[in-house]
DNA sequence: CAAACCTTGACACGGTCGTGGTAGGGTTAG
DNA sequence: CTAACCCTACCACGACCGTGTCAAGGTTTG
């Protein structure tokens, strides 16, 4: 009686079944299925469900974003790598544009702005 | 005498200069520029943009995945909430299917290459 | 000064992301 | 049994990513 299925899920977290399905297609939540294959969606799911969204829409991150973190935080190997390029970069801050990949990263933001405005 | 210009720069990078521009506009790789506003690229610089080009290949990831790791690695609190919620999902390792995120993650590399063999 | 370089801005194009829908077919509940 | 639900597999669509190319104009150099 603990788990619900795609539909009541989708109602009490927010997202549309179909992104239920699609969430569950970047592995980021992945629910227990019932004998004839239906997703069943325990409390603790639904808790990630939602703040997954929050996340998500609090710093504008997207899915994919989240499923990278993912795999970085699994692969010890990916996320050494990165950290040292990272910091084989922050060595020299002279060189850096500290507003620049986030002018980068909020661009599409302020595009969709733009758009909406027009 | 250190600083090579953009198509210097290309040349002993192997990206194109235009892929520098953009690399640019991601904020990975910011070069100097000359009163008139010529890029200049260093060799720390140099250094950095092949270690870059390896790092991308190698794990298969994109350009806007470092992007996103540096924004990451520079934006603590954002850092924090994906931590936390990564956590909160490892606690039921029983829901995960540990290759699923795998295989979303490899299923464009999959399908350039069954296009490619077809 | 002319050739060879650099700059920004734009158009284009295939591929991916996020999202909705629909169709064909099993499952569950009244 | 039938209505309401679930499944997977597709099509579609706009936005974004990665990449090349081209145009119009400034800079450097022989």
């Amino acid at each position: 009686m603990e788990a619900l299925t795609i539909n009541e899920a989708a109602s009490t977290t927010g997202w549309s079944p179909r992104m239920l399905r699609y969430v569950e297609s970047a592995g980021l939540v992945a629910p227990a299925r019932s004998a004839s294959g239906y997703r069943l969606y325990g409390p603790g799911q639904l808790q990630r469900l939602r703040t997954l969204k929050e996340l998500i829409s609090r710093f504008d991150i997207g899915l994919s974003d989240v499923a990278f973190a993912a795999r970085m935080a699994t692969d010890s190997e990916l996320q050494a790598a990165i950290r040292r390029w990272l910091e084989s970069e922050a060595r020299r801050p002279e060189d850096v544009d500290a507003a620049d990949w986030l002018r980068f990263e909020q661009s599409k933001h302020e595009r969709l702005l733009a758009a909406a405005t027009a």
